[in-house]
DNA sequence: TTAAGAAATGGTAGCGCTACCAAGCCACAC
DNA sequence: GTGTGGCTTGGTAGCGCTACCATTTCTTAA
């Protein structure tokens, strides 16, 4: 019980130039057990008599003893970490889903790393080659589309993965999501119900951000089948602002005056039309009507409120988050997909 | 050269299920070199020849090869991960400056790692405690309050911490911000300036969010000096919000209705504010004016445009991600506090 | 009382990598 | 021919922890 004793203070070990962190041979030696007993007593308690437990607590608390969580991971081959793995963290939306997945991992003791990819396949493949060189215990990234390499990298790792963001066929593993075209199919259905036929589409950076343009898309599908005019698109490639949002809605204004209701790719877009509508005295919707997508809370407070189709973006982190904790505690998801859903909110803007 | 063939295959290694990484180990043999030399090909590879490290580039594709960074962090006494510690995901104040950070960090090869405190010190200490567990090469944590042990843990670290969003003396090593009672004084004193004497100050969480506090008094002062009634102070614990905003709007006018500024805490706050007047038809400036806090886009695009203390959330974010850098690059910055600033937009709504 | 099993503790051997030092090799000067 | 020094390469020994198995101690039942 004490033979630990001895062989401790030899001299000619420890490099890292005498950094001497307290590592789990001290505490064994302060409380008097072995090495192993002390990990035991921090990560499973009741394998170990309360005597000891009290024993090595005490002697945890008096030296200041902070587990070296990179040996452990070592040698346990992985660590209490998901990467998360977004386009940009620049986009309100991406940092709400993140927010519901940090919450929900925080809670379950993992760590939750941030990786972001600017919308390029070659960072995102990048970036997971590097993170899964820390041995996380799972990854969840946006959308669908990945380089081969990511891919088949994750395919073969053997620990869970989500895709977020996207519903469809064919993911890595799980899959937690949106159906983007139904979600831009809905809001083109709700304004030919309302009698609008001479609807534009606006939207940015839809030639890298391609969910963007699958809710596009269904939009223009729906119109088609209606027999409108489907193809009035107008779009700029900066990330959407409440600016953006002005100049898209000044620019199809002037394009087409005949323009009946606008249909916004996303809610800030949406209020910067509304907002400048407002300082222009136009009124919406009846000299133009106005549809976003996403839901924010700002949408209700705008005059008129903004008719959008919401998302539970937090949620969607949750579940995220909740999908792959239940594969790690071993409670075999059955889902494997799940879709979020979302909400056509009729409002005053429509 | 070829030693290494021979000892490789012997059974009875490699617990952990069969999961069979492939290994720097695999990469030598393959190349034909020593592992040290793999090592040193993917760390310094000016201290190799050409010929091996084609040699080993063409087997670490091949392989398939993905450094294992637990490995090399346990060897080498750290990783190259910075994890930030904010008090909440849900304030768009923190996201900015995550942002800022994140993209500085990943550009020079580091990682972020998030961590939340929901403004409890406690949680905060228990973050530190497993964050430092990872040996990360630096922290970045908000504010300057923190408990004891982990001011204490982390100024004999030994490593470059950066404390943000606040300034003031007695940092644990580097210190980005604002000097928060500076920024309430500069808005009390344009009030005053503008004329207006019965002043109220709007703002929420302030029993738990001291920086807000600190607004607050710096408000309060400038008042009191001007010989001005300078306690009227509606408050609410919920976070930040268009419709918080609204409410203590509403709240404040009907307590005082001889009110003539509202000073309130943050953006969010003072446009919840101002779309509920424009919803109601009063008039801003002219019935009440109204003074926010961040400098939030949408505050340009209000009617009338938002006069705000402005503070560059993102640069905030860069330059403590900077200090950080330069601090590990031994390139020894000299400033160790860095007032970040902050700066009155007066626009139409005072 | 003793056998048989359950529970608690310890010893050993790595996890995969890099720090450190030693050795080999070559060029060049004397 | 020998020595010096710079540049490459390799061997060894851990980093601090936990998986695995062996051992000891404690229960419980016969």
């Amino acid at each position: 019980m004490t033979i630990a004793t001895e062989k401790s203070d030899t001299p000619g070990r420890r490099r890292h130039r005498g950094e001497h962190r307290v590592t789990i041979e001290d505490v064994a030696r302060q409380a008097g057990v072995a090495p192993i007993t002390v990990s035991r007593a921090l990560n499973t308690p009741d394998k170990v008599s309360l005597k000891f437990r009290k024993r090595i607590d005490l002697a945890v608390e008096t030296l200041g003893y902070v587990p070296n969580l990179i040996a452990g991971g070592l040698a346990s081959a992985g660590i209490r970490m998901i990467p998360v793995i977004v386009p940009s963290l620049s986009i309100l939306t991406y940092i709400e889903v993140i927010h519901g997945i940090q919450q929900t991992l925080e809670a379950s003791g993992y760590q939750v790393l941030l990786g972001s990819t600017d919308f390029n396949l070659e960072r995102e493949t990048a970036l997971v080659d590097s993170v899964l060189g820390y041995s996380p215990s799972g990854v969840i990234l946006t959308g669908l589309k990945h380089s081969d390499r990511t891919i088949r990298r994750l395919q073969s790792w053997g620990r869970p993965v989500v895709e977020m963001m996207e519903l469809g066929e064919g993911g890595i593993d799980m899959n937690v999501g949106v159906d983007n075209t139904q979600v831009g199919a809905t809001m083109a259905r709700h304004l030919l119900e309302r009698g609008y036929r001479r609807i534009a589409y606006l939207g940015t950076g839809m030639t890298h951000d391609y969910r963007a343009m699958q809710r596009y898309e269904g939009h223009h599908q729906i119109l088609r089948e209606a027999g409108v005019e489907s193809e009035r698109l107008f779009q700029h490639d900066e990330p959407s602002s409440y600016d953006i949002g002005r100049q898209l809605f000044l620019e199809a204004r002037e394009a087409c005056p005949e323009l009946e209701a606008l249909h916004f790719a996303n809610d800030n877009l949406a209020a910067g039309a509304i907002l400048e509508a407002n300082r222009r005295g136009i009124r919406v919707p009846e000299d133009i009507a106005i549809g976003g997508y996403l839901g924010l809370s700002l949408s209700e407070h705008l005059t008129p409120r903004l008719t959008t189709v919401a998302v539970p973006r937090f949620e969607m982190g949750v579940a995220a988050a909740r999908l792959l904790l239940m594969r790690l505690e071993e409670q075999a998801s059955i889902a494997t997909q799940l879709d979020i859903g979302h909400q056509l909110m009729v409002r005053e803007s429509t």
